[in-house]
DNA sequence: TCTCCACCATGATTGGATCT
DNA sequence: AGATCCAATCATGGTGGAGA
């Protein structure tokens, strides 16, 4: 088996191990070569370096060498005998794993686990007592020891750090005002292991600041209501690693606190290599890609809308000071009320564009947006107040009597005229901003109507025009069959022209008074001849357009007349 | 107005503590 | 009794302040 230490901070070691323990059927600690009463074993470190293993170099590194480094701990090496502490070298980190004496085989509760570098047993801090350090926040610096470090209890992960390493020093680092007790470690009853005993009850140890009293704050407000079908946010990849591990260390150690699994967890994930990090960060892309779809799937959903119904009602209701009540600038849906895009950089209000998400934001709820914005609604509502004011109205008649539900509803124009704002917001209010959105609300839905009516139109002048459209596809055919037509009488006129140049050529041969030598076949007879075949496939004009080229070149009346019999022919 | 950087919230998980 | 916070951890993305 090999084993491994891992230096997480100054204070903190932590020791995994590959492999299965080959030396002997017990787990690591509880025996290994060379301990042959149950005792833990023989064990050392060299560093990951084998040429300082062949040296027989012992190891010199300081700490701060070794932070992020890691250890190769060989079973066998220079080491030590818990029971004799012979071997040991100077200030050799080590681990040391307590059983009680019912325990036999993996830790179970009861066990306890010291780690240190320290050798000597006698200086093991077995009790110590920290008052709470001042602040009680989070604690920002890896020099003290954290709280969770302090042990808790029978049965805990009971962790002595010490920050020195390798022989150069054994000054612990903690607080000032630490206070060590006197050991409990006690010499273990023939054939079992050593056991630890922690100081049971108030008088445990308390480490670093105070712990708070959980449960409830005083005055925190509740948050708003959540959106239970809202996709699950991506998970990281660390996360999952996370979950996927800590699973299996809590079957190995029921026992160990949850935060103390965090914390080998997030150890391990640090030291963990690039290749085998990555098979996690694909499942987290994957989650995310997965978390992509959902969104967008969810966004145009019934149930965001509903959502955003309750939320706003929520808002109304908390006011602005309630949790999720405030209207955030990540709640703002400028979207539906900029008639923005996603990845829109552009601002159709103040036609505008940006170079970044964040400062097309910023842009939306600066002054000058807000100033188009008002003046885009000023336009709006004028607009909005000549389609609800009937020309046949009477000046100051009551205009906002109800005929009905819907437009009891809507606003009226005395509340839209009364809604213009001035040049300056800076008197605002909520009440201002929810009467304004819930009025800009109404006229979208007056706009929505007239949206939908032209709609409306606009679907009866589609339907004319794919009347239209058949109609036209019907001529369509015919002009297919006069395309066809067209084209076999530009393949006739070509066979023509050819066949008009051999005639000419003809014609020239006889103004030249050839004749043919064993024949009295002349010219004549053969360009006749030639009529005949072409005047077979040609329509009336393209004869009698044959006919007098023939008759002004000088031909013989012979073959016009034979021309014009065949074609004369139905 | 825009960019950069630091800071904070969120996600997962369990079990105890405390509030509603 | 049920709901929520808190502890620990890291990655990620959004937010806010400072400065150009």
């Amino acid at each position: 088996m090999i084993m491994y230490i891992s230096i997480v901070n100054r204070v903190q070691v932590e020791i995994t191990w590959e492999e299965v323990w080959t030396g002997c059927d017990h787990p690591p600690f509880q025996g290994g070569p060379g301990a042959s009463d149950g005792r833990l074993g023989h064990v050392g470190f060299v560093p990951e370096d084998d040429a300082a293993e062949e040296m027989g170099a012992e190891p010199t590194l300081t700490c701060d060498a070794l932070l992020g480094e890691r250890l190769r701990v060989r079973s066998g090496s220079v080491g030590f005998s818990l029971g004799t502490m012979e071997s040991l070298g100077q200030n050799m980190p080590a681990e040391l794993l307590f059983l009680p004496p019912s325990c036999a085989g993996d830790p179970c509760p009861g066990s306890s686990v010291i780690r240190t570098h320290s050798h000597d047993l006698a200086s093991l801090p077995m009790q110590l007592t920290m008052p709470a350090l001042p602040g009680g926040t989070k604690e920002q610096d890896t020099e003290e020891p954290k709280a969770s470090a302090a042990p808790r209890g029978s049965g805990s992960h009971f962790q002595c750090d010490v920050s020195a390493l390798g022989g150069r020093c054994c000054r612990p680092r903690f607080p000032p005002g630490t206070q060590w007790g006197p050991g409990a470690l006690q010499e273990p009853a023939q054939g079992h292991q050593w056991q630890l005993s922690l100081a049971p009850g108030p008088e445990r140890i308390k480490l670093g600041r105070q712990k708070r009293k959980g449960g409830w704050p005083k005055g925190k407000k509740r948050k708003p209501p959540k959106d239970l079908s809202v996709p699950r946010a991506p998970t990281t990849g660390y996360v999952i690693f996370l979950n996927e591990q800590r699973s299996q260390l809590r079957a190995k150690y029921p026992d160990l606190p949850f935060t103390e699994i965090t914390k080998i967890l997030a150890a391990q994930w640090a030291q963990l290599s690039q290749e085998r990090k990555q098979r996690y960060i694909y499942e987290a892309d994957e989650d995310k890609q997965r978390y992509i779809r959902e969104l967008q799937a969810y966004q145009s959903s019934e149930a965001y809308r509903a959502f955003l119904r309750r939320r706003a009602a929520h808002r109304a209701l908390c006011g602005p000071g309630a949790p999720g009540g405030e209207l955030g600038r990540e709640d703002l849906d400028f979207s539906a009320i900029d008639g923005t895009e996603d990845g829109d950089l552009h601002c159709r209000t103040c036609h505008q564009c940006f170079s970044s998400r964040h400062n097309k934001r910023e842009h939306l709820l600066g002054r000058q947006h807000l100033h188009n914005l008002t003046g885009e609604f000023k336009k709006d509502s004028a607009e909005y107040l000549r389609h609800l004011e009937p020309p046949e109205e009477e000046e100051g008649r009551n205009l906002h009597k109800p005929e009905s539900e819907e437009e009891a509803e809507g606003p009226s124009v005395i509340e839209l005229g009364a809604l213009a704002p001035g040049e300056s917001f800076a008197s605002l209010d909520l009440c201002f901003w929810q009467e304004f959105i819930w009025k800009l609300l109404k006229m979208k839905e007056f706009e929505l109507g007239e949206l939908r009516s032209t709609l409306e139109r606009a679907q009866v002048e589609q339907e004319a025009l794919q009347r239209q459209l058949a109609e036209f596809q019907g001529g369509a055919s015919q002009q297919q069959r006069l395309e066809v037509e067209l084209a076999s009488l530009r393949t006739c006129g070509l066979v023509l022209e050819k066949e008009l140049e051999n005639l000419n050529m003809l014609l020239l041969l006889s103004c030249f008074g050839l004749q043919m030598a064993d024949t009295d076949v002349g010219p004549a007879f053969l360009a006749g001849a030639h009529l005949v075949t072409l005047s077979q496939s040609l329509r009336p004009p393209f004869t009698e357009l044959l006919c007098t080229t023939l008759d002004t070149g000088g031909s013989s009346g012979q073959a016009t007349n034979l021309t014009r019999r065949t074609s004369s022919k139905p």
